[in-house]
DNA sequence: ACCTGAACACCGTTCAAGT
DNA sequence: ACCTGAACACCGTTCAAGT
């Protein structure tokens, strides 16, 4: 996926850009929207260049987090190698929250790229990774057979609106509540 | 919470407002921002006006959907009254669902409120109406003690993002997964 | 090719002047 | 007391002119 561009310059300012975005994010207030004339000014350049870079609010910041989300597509078939599903599924919310307390961005950049990805008719690669945990589980009849990528992460993404000073009472306990939804239920 | 407002005229452009920004919600696309100004001007009245009456956006939004959220708080102790708790809880979902999908401000007013009301350590009339329900559901056993009302209405919020064309397959069968996150788990 | 930054459009919010 | 609406502030977005 890198583009050769064309120009070193034109190299330069898009990673400018990119940190520029990070150091904004990082610096700003918890729900604080991302300013895209300011991360211009901060990385030097004139705002039509961040437009030529990233015509939409979510390619930067899809971009910004690219590791990030990257990292936790690369987690989900490690978990499922030395763990049964259902404790592998556990483990990679608890990995998703912890993304998301750290930095609220990344997973508003998730979300915002999953939308765009809806309308092509894909989930992108972070619904690839809940793919891969959810067919292991309905292969062990642990999970529900009716629940697919995109439900989990419409029910998940409670994440990125949750208060700093609730995070920890509460973001772990909703995700188990979520969790156990997702489970076979046995008779009752 | 009748204000015996001094001047008719007050009253008047009050209720004006109010209808103005019902017309612009219903005219608007679904996810559009509700535009103040252009509130102002569809009442006739001047925009500080409008700031006088609703100093901020939720308090328009949430007098705009009083009636609706009063039905909702209203609802949950008739359902009670002759269903069993899980069951209740759950048509009362489906209420909500149906609120939510006609008009999705209805949720975004209750969400706004109940973000301002959670400052002021209180859940609002809704954070009652679920606290009701839940009650009757774990005295009965059937809902786990460990939820209450303010994870739920984190748990549902996700109806405000839902889109109108994945409406009708996505919205029941999300909120049937929450409740069953809800429910006790018998041993497995 | 790519970049710059003035300029435009749009909204929210305030406040001096009116009634 | 309450209202008006011009004016200000702030951002996103475009585009003619530069290199």
């Amino acid at each position: 996926m890198s583009t050769p561009s064309s120009r070193a310059d034109a190299r330069s300012n898009r990673a400018r850009i990119v940190e520029a975005a990070r150091d904004a994010i990082a610096a700003a207030a918890p729900d604080e929207e991302l300013r895209l004339n300011a991360v211009a000014q901060k990385a030097g350049v004139g705002q039509g260049t961040l437009y030529r870079h990233f015509p939409t609010r979510a390619d930067l910041l899809v971009e910004v987090y690219r590791h990030d989300v990257d990292d936790l597509v690369a987690l989900a078939p490690v978990l499922l190698e030395t763990e049964p599903p259902l404790k592998a599924l556990a483990h990679w919310f608890d990995r998703v929250a912890n993304y998301a307390r750290v930095k609220r961005g990344v997973f508003a950049a998730l979300e915002a790229s999953v939308w765009k990805d809806l309308s092509a008719h894909s989930l992108g690669p972070i619904g690839d990774a809940l793919t891969l945990l959810l067919d292991a589980g309905r292969a062990t009849g642990d999970i529900r057979p009716d629940a697919d990528a995109h439900d989990v992460i419409v029910l998940i993404a409670f994440l990125t609106r949750l208060d700093e000073s609730e995070w920890d009472e509460r973001a772990r306990h909703l995700l188990g509540i979520v969790l156990d939804g997702l489970r076979v239920r046995v008779a009752d």
